[in-house]
DNA sequence: CGGATAGTTGAGTTATCTCAAATGCAGTGG
DNA sequence: CCACTGCATTTGAGATAACTCAACTATCCG
């Protein structure tokens, strides 16, 4: 399998990242050492431009792969690659390595036997299905890439050791655990309470925001790889109403989302039409 | 404060649990050490006669405490007492307590200003607020006693502290927390892509399963001290239109919900409408 | 007795869904 | 280059699940 260097789809966030626009060298140095099942050694460099870096648990691991200087013997993990629409984890699986999105977007979604879906969250750069994968198995879930992506997978027994052994990780777990508690509470909320205007206007800035968390947004203008079905999945809406709701909004002059690109007309409106704090 | 002998309100669960029918004497001797801000001693005896004890965290803080026999130091808390209807938490509160329920049904939920409103879970004894409030003081949520509910609280940074010295509890916590979170997925489900009647019957048949857990079964008639207005806020309905669904499951033979008793006719078809696999 | 809380029922409304058809676009193979 | 297939989007018409409003009853409690 062939895995060619990450730094060209990382080198727009460069410039976001204060202190990591060049490459460690303590990270080029020792990426050699790596073991990771026959990767080259940039799949370890290229977390050094991720835009996910100060935000993520992994992030966490490569500023702890710094400190203690020898990336091998604390995490061997792989790169892996996925087309977009393609699954990465099928529901039935329970795998004992845990993903980290390297770069695109993903779904995870829980579904019924006659069809019926929801997806639970979007997942970009950094994230990983969820921190209590970090600990038990989950299956259940299906993943599905959205665009192309790329992760690296740890495996939990190694992961979990090293959880433990550093506090100040498990600070940050416990941190993104929390957030995650949030998030779903609002899902909650959203898909039990909201009408069906609330709920697209709120994924909609919700993602935005993640996105500009991320360093991901640029201006108005922003990369956006949803399709119409995604966001019908995501709120608990038919792919037809959905339509309906987003033609609306364009109408009324708040974005515009074609090409894969959302452009943001009227921020303000749009966020009180998500009811955004 | 008074606080009464909770051996009463126990005795009826005494007989479910194999090895904790009397109290322990280990419990009992250690009782009167415990710094429990005045508490009479009864308020740990209590515990060996939860119905939880095996299921939820506090019952393995409990099982810590015997092996290691000094209560005392471990882990100091105390037994609150909230009349039915109450609330336990304010949704703007940061507590630097977690909250464990000892006896009665609480619900946790998140509100909206307009006054919409979505119940996140009941709590049942053995539960705390969310497995995720252990680590990080969580805010938001409202929670409210439906009974009188008797809860203790453990001071976050004690439980925090004690969690990590011992793995086996770490253990329990992670199992906890991924049920917690499959849960939460079912419920994303639930709220998003099933119909009124799908959603009422399972909120009833997971009640009834998570009930038998602990030992609060027996036979087809059990306490059910949920209103109508309490499953609307679950479910994600209105009030009229539980009503109507339960009116339509009780005509049909399922079960009958009166006098604040559950008592169940056809399980199997119960079971059925809930999809319950 | 009066006042609060729960449950019940009916009539009419509405948000969202279903079904269906038309369009456009992008990739594929001939 | 074209025809063809699959996917996404758009639009309309009609159906329906769930909601709103309102009135009525029952029960409990002081």
């Amino acid at each position: 399998m062939e895995i060619p260097s990450l730094e060209s789809s990382h080198k727009q966030f460069l410039a976001e990242i204060p202190n990591l626009s060049q490459p460690s060298p303590i990270g080029a140095a020792n990426a050699s050492h790596v073991n990771n099942e026959g990767n080259p050694p940039d799949c370890i460099a290229a977390c050094t431009g991720c835009p996910a870096c100060q935000l993520s648990l992994c992030g966490g691991i490569e500023q702890q792969f710094v400190q203690v200087g020898s990336l091998a013997r604390m995490l061997p993990s792989s790169i892996q690659r996925i087309p977009e629409r393609h699954t990465i984890f099928h529901h039935k699986e329970w795998s004992e390595f845990v993903p980290f999105i390297c770069s695109g977007w993903a779904a995870t979604s829980v579904g019924l036997a006659d069809g019926r879906r929801q997806t639970l969250s979007f997942l970009l750069p950094g994230d990983t299905l969820s921190m209590a994968c970090l600990f038990e198995p989950m299956s259940g879930r299906t993943v599905e890439a959205i665009t192309d992506v790329e992760y690296r997978k740890f495996k939990r027994s190694e992961l979990k050791a090293i959880l433990f052994r550093h506090p100040h990780l498990m600070d940050k777990v416990s941190k993104i655990w929390s957030d995650e508690r949030n998030q779903f509470d609002q899902m909650a909320l959203d898909l039990g309470r909201r009408t069906a205007d609330e709920r697209v206007a709120r994924l909609v800035v919700n993602l935005v925001d993640r996105l500009a968390k991320r360093g991901m947004r640029n201006g108005d203008t922003i990369e956006f790889p949803l399709r119409q079905r995604h966001i019908a999945d995501a709120t608990g809406l038919t792919p037809v109403h959905v339509n309906k709701v987003l033609c609306k909004f364009q109408r009324a002059g708040l974005f515009d989302i074609s090409d894969r690109r959302l452009t943001i007309f009227d921020e303000a409106e749009l966020c009180r039409a998500a009811e955004w704090h």
